[in-house]
DNA sequence: GGTGTTTTCGAAAACGTTTTCGATTATAAT
DNA sequence: ATTATAATCGAAAACGTTTTCGAAAACACC
């Protein structure tokens, strides 16, 4: 409660506030004599300046807002490490939302972001959003945004992404070139663009290497949250397809639940059927065989995401013109047991 | 750039911005006609109060931060989760920063979020913190505190936590109950006081049923990041004590790395040597066998913990005194195939 | 038509800074 | 001693709200 103002040391020093400000903000109209008691008055009565005032004058706050519409897990944690580590380096404060892939909730989070005038903001768009009225509107607002992982091309502003088409066409010709013939798709949900890229990749690579695709081997694995559907998905393959010999999911996750149920029915991975997996979370290598999979470098795209906007509000506040990056990470094949033929 | 304020919705209506900001806070010296013109024009124009403003006048900033010691991960994301989803439906927002267990960047990370006048501050401690100061200043200055997982008992504010002795006790005497005999400690470092109390809790459950407690069957595990940890003490808890036949492990991490050195070695699990973890990691289903573990409710602490903070921020503006409180959850075995005898 | 009551509004202060601009004092130049 | 210049300070406005308190208008009552 007994917070100190300018205030108490100006009057602790009988000058005015004006001084106590200047001083402490280093203006050269300010003598080195009282500066220097300034500073030390400040320092004994534990002086901290008020960010909400300073905000008000100022007009900045030093704080950006990041928008994710899943659950603080495996990428996104990932994602927000890159975040956090970067704007504590730039001087900024980060606060957290989730929209739970919730159009209106993301709507009016963006909303909230704006009254409380963060200087940026950083988000993943939600399954649900298709129009982007909100994001335009900050923009307009002269508040930038960059937008990571789940983009929307349309939407005039910086972007921070991997390619998925391509990450995916990787992976399954180094399946191709390692020999495997019959190569079946989990893919996600039809609705984030990043599950229908790996799924193009899946089959532009195919139809490149003269393999005629079949929608037959195209499984949909659409809930995110645990490896069930790679499990079930598993086993309706297997009596489908009895033959396949490699197996391309849209995520470790649902990966992972393929070789447990392979592991369970003694097929063997990767000797009868390999499996490729796609982000290298951390449990890829705790599954045995471990997982083959694309390195999605989310830390990278937290930070790099991060220092883009950080930098495009600096320009935005010396008035210089900002001119808009797409920055995309290169994806690697992280290489391992799942899909070694001896 | 062109927000509109209360001035501009005055001068359309041509009335002052008192009666504005009265008519859109629903004040009852407003007359209803001009309430509605009021509100349909601030709709009309799109009105959004500007929270700065709003915060320096009314003194709050509807903002918790939270300060969490280690990487967003595993436990931690967990407890975000619960943070978040608490924050979002009492309309709060929420500051995450990491201090990366250093105790001066914790102490400056308090002395920002007071800057900033957050209503409230969540934290777990980093392991270097042994000083309270920074923590009593900011209950001093009124912003409440409340400590979860890592805590300091001398910190006079509530406080979140499981009974770490209590489930580790648990954890093995259903290994002693189970018949294990030789059973081995795999701990965390000495630091910080959650890897003490389970160190405790196994000593405990061991002198209660009559088995001798023998310091070379503890050996520390104090990296946290990946599990070679588990996998190396392993190794040497192997050649030490060939006949061991259960080891409870500090964390699922480092039971994992337990399990991989066994299954490399084609040591049986559990059949020569069970494996009991700690925390319920999602990776503990993902390693085969699945992992016994002890459920550590990172999502319940988290959004416990964010409740309770709340509710004291609530209590503080209504000058009605704040008792303490200090909420214990409980944990429970999950018991699964690495400590299963046949 | 005077008095009392209720309804409706607005002026102004306040929150704690920052920054402009003018005023005062000290120093230098003549 | 006078004037010009530089050094040092402070008054005041501003940022956009909220809230107190008093004033004006409208209405009621006799």
């Amino acid at each position: 409660m007994n917070d100190t103002k300018l205030i108490d040391i100006a009057s602790a020093l009988g000058i005015s506030v004006t001084t106590v400000s200047k001083a402490l903000k280093g203006y050269t109209d300010i003598s080195k004599t009282t500066r220097a008691k300034v500073i030390e008055m400040a320092d004994k009565m534990n002086y901290m300046p008020n960010s909400v005032a300073v905000n008000l004058r100022t007009n900045e706050t030093k704080t950006i807002g990041v928008i994710i519409p899943a659950t603080v897990h495996h990428f996104f944690s990932s994602v927000l490490n890159g975040i956090l580590e970067e704007a504590e380096k730039r001087g900024y404060l980060v606060i957290i939302l989730q929209s739970s892939e919730k159009y209106e909730l993301e709507k009016k989070q963006v909303a909230l972001l704006l009254q409380k005038r963060v200087d940026g903001i950083l988000m993943s768009l939600s399954n649900e959003t298709d129009d982007f009225f909100h994001i335009n509107e900050a923009i307009r607002k002269n508040t930038p945004v960059v937008l990571f992982d789940k983009i929307a091309k349309r939407v005039d502003c910086s972007k921070v992404v991997i390619n998925d088409m391509k990450a995916a066409y990787d992976a399954v010709t180094y399946l191709i070139e390692k020999g495997f013939k019959k190569i079946a798709h989990f893919r996600g949900s039809y609705v984030p663009q990043n599950s229908i890229d790996r799924f193009l990749g899946y089959k532009k690579a195919l139809e490149d290497h003269n393999i005629k695709y079949d929608p037959s081997l195209v499984y949909v694995c659409d809930h995110n949250t645990d490896f069930e559907d790679g499990y079930e998905n598993a086993e309706k393959l297997m009596t489908d397809h009895n033959d396949v010999d490699a197996v391309f999911a849209v995520t470790d996750l649902v990966a992972i639940g393929i070789i447990k149920y392979f592991n369970d029915k003694k097929i063997k991975t990767p000797e009868q059927v390999a499996v490729f997996g796609f982000s290298n979370w951390f449990m890829s290598t705790v599954i045995s065989p471990k997982l083959t999979t694309i390195d999605q470098p989310g830390y990278d795209i937290g930070y790099r995401a991060a220092s883009i906007l950080i930098d495009e509000i600096a320009q935005i506040k010396e008035h210089i013109p900002v001119v808009h990056q797409i920055v995309e990470l290169p994806t690697h094949i992280i290489e391992r047991e799942s899909t070694q033929r001896l």
